[in-house]
DNA sequence: TAGAATGTGGGGACTAGTGGGGAAAAGTGG
DNA sequence: CCACTTTTCCCCACTAGTCCCCACATTCTA
């Protein structure tokens, strides 16, 4: 499980650090791709196999289905770590995701995401907002402390 | 269950001492993360493991959801008591809490929580005012009769 | 009062973060 | 098809931060 939140920075040659903690789990390979809010998601190469399948038995007849195919498969980059640990990111996953030098790499659970250090703080802002609100709305169970 | 009111000292490193009586409970990790009032939380590996597969079974599809995660995950570390019983917190969590030098660690049944010493009298006060308050409204209420 | 246990501080080994150089591979133009 | 250029990948070195271990002093207890 991916915990945590890390900073680092992108070098010159556009490689970012994986969490000493992480990278035991990359060592098939590092499946980086685009998130949904306009991060870079990182997957172990067995949680990629498994979505993957997912993805691929989506109905090829249907256009919708082909668009989301082309979509996640052309935008995801199997990668491997160097001996270091560090990775390097892919230039349309950089530009997409706007990440410069200041980075911040936190664990989400399933997978890692890979932010713009500025935009991760936006985003920490408006997880803070909403946050309290939508675990309001969720807590049926154990959730609350 | 995790019970009573301890003071402790941050030192020059960021740690922080766990009193002795809940140390076996952290045998296989501890794992900090942000409460919701400016503190952190301390859990056992187990409670935690029941919590997060709550939260992992959220639905990756919306977006409120995915900030949950992102937050629950992202702001907890998974960590080890040393020797002596202490934990180093992570600067994240430090500086939400806005922990210097002086610490209170409380019991709070399923877990424990780490505060700022200033701001646990505060929080104290607060509770202490709600109390009696609460009181208040219960002598002058149909509970007096 | 004496012993044990606990809180606090510090030192040293190790790991991790960052930058750079060189070789191989791929892309491009002649 | 070949040669040149550029990019990518792999390896190494240095520095700084982190973690682990030990020692001391104080407090609690028997």
């Amino acid at each position: 499980m991916f915990l945590g939140e890390y900073e680092y920075r992108l070098d010159q040659k556009g490689r970012v650090a994986i969490p000493p903690k992480s990278r035991g789990d990359f060592q098939d390979g590092i499946i980086v791709t685009r998130g949904y809010d306009d991060c870079i998601v990182a997957y172990t190469a067995s949680t990629w196999d498994r979505l993957a399948e997912e993805y691929a038995s989506l109905p090829g007849t249907d256009q919708g289905a082909r668009r989301v195919n082309r979509l996640v498969f052309s935008s995801a980059f199997r990668l491997n770590l160097d001996r270091l640990g560090r990775v390097g990111l892919p230039s349309p996953l950089r530009d997409y995701a706007r990440i410069d030098e200041e980075v911040v790499v936190a664990g989400v659970g399933r997978h890692l995401e890979i932010w713009s250090k500025e935009l991760w703080q936006r985003e920490r802002e408006l997880m803070e907002e909403q946050a309290s609100e939508i675990a309001q709305g969720l807590t049926s169970g154990t959730l609350a402390q």
